[in-house]
DNA sequence: TAGATTGTTAATCGATTAACAATC
DNA sequence: TAGATTGTTAATCGATTAACAATC
């Protein structure tokens, strides 16, 4: 059915442009041209009709594109029509942060639910919802079918409780912990590796000292 | 005095080997070659011999890498010897959660001050650290000279506030609103777009429905 | 129609993988 | 020494950019 793969590095750039046409209809822009939409965002305008080209002809010689339909096509190719539960495993600072997170909502993912093996946290609210014990996990997924689960927990406890929520039947992960889940293919998993990110910019940091010194 | 131009694509894996080199030195693995590492890290042992190799010869033929050399190696690239004061910007949700992270701690980011413009939030502490208004912000960054400042405030006030924060000498901005910062060349920047981050998932999310179907 | 800009093919560039001589 | 494994060069692969004919 689907004609060809859509390699990685083009699905890494949908979302950014999925922003910054969101954007330009903050602004009230009817049509943009490859052109104008690369001198905004810095990418080549041959990059961007490369990239829009693997989904379909969303453009019109001559004219550009239509900044509305564009956003809503590409809406569309990552999913964004449909709403996601999202529940969240780690009742630490970080979970409560995910859960009180507005932008999320906007988009369309929705928390339902907190988890912790705390039982001092257990039945305290958080921005409204309740903190679970995960002996309830299993039964609440089983039941609810939330769409993707945000693992906030500890680094040692992560692969673990991965490899029960994908047995209960998660169909997606986005792991905050600072390993490599190692899960089945069928598995959707998006890892934010914070400290990987910090190291990035002591690198980066490094080297400028070094240049400045030369 | 730099010999070449290390790519953006080895640079960003080398948080990864920092990482798994850690995990073999815990488990008191004293060698490892590149096939064996390879293996754990799901990369191939070719990547991992060119990309240690952009640094100089941290191996010895029939024998290996030394991990605990190469940790220190790797360590020493990413200048982990280096402890860096981080400020926060934003005493939201994600803001405490950043402050109270321990992972970063251990890896030698120390948070020293919160910032924030609420007047209900300024003087509270969070993690013991207090927050302050934004007014002392060019003053503690003059007099302080912190390496980083951690952006978790609306996306509105992103732009304004990084602008200020570089004209006042910050170095290094980590940047967690979902904007692309226009900051000069010199200055570090390194984004964490969660909602992208959501989106892919919920891209791949689509893909398997669409696959599970036909 | 003339001008603009896409969709798409071809050329270039860079990154990954394979292969193997060097050497521990 | 023989076996193992690196460092490094060459081959392949994929992604980006350039160019331009098609067409609105």
């Amino acid at each position: 059915m689907e004609e060809k793969e859509i390699s990685k590095a083009v699905i890494k750039r949908l979302p950014r442009y999925y922003r910054y046409l969101g954007d330009l209809m903050d602004e009230g822009c009817e049509r943009v041209s490859s052109k104008e939409l690369s001198e905004r965002m810095h990418v080549t305008a041959s990059q961007i009709r490369q990239d829009l080209n693997n989904f379909g002809g969303f453009g019109q010689q001559g004219y550009g594109y239509n900044v509305k339909y564009l956003y809503n096509e590409i809406g569309k190719i990552l999913g964004m029509e449909k709403n996601y539960d999202v529940i969240i495993i780690g009742a630490g600072n970080l979970g409560s942060a995910l859960s009180g997170y507005s932008d999320f909502a906007r988009r369309g993912f929705k928390v339902t639910a907190i988890f912790d093996t705390d039982s001092a946290k257990i039945g305290r609210l958080i921005h409204g919802i309740k903190i679970l014990s995960d002996r309830e996990l299993e039964d609440y997924i089983k039941t609810n079918k939330p769409d993707i689960a945000a693992l906030t927990l500890p680094r040692d406890a992560a692969a673990d409780v991965a490899a029960h929520l994908v047995k209960w039947g998660i169909g997606a992960i986005w792991n905050f912990a600072p390993v490599d889940l190692r899960l089945p293919e069928s598995v959707v998993v998006e890892n934010i590796h914070l400290s990987d990110s910090l190291m990035r910019i002591s690198y980066a940091l490094k080297e400028k000292r070094e240049k400045e010194m030369s």
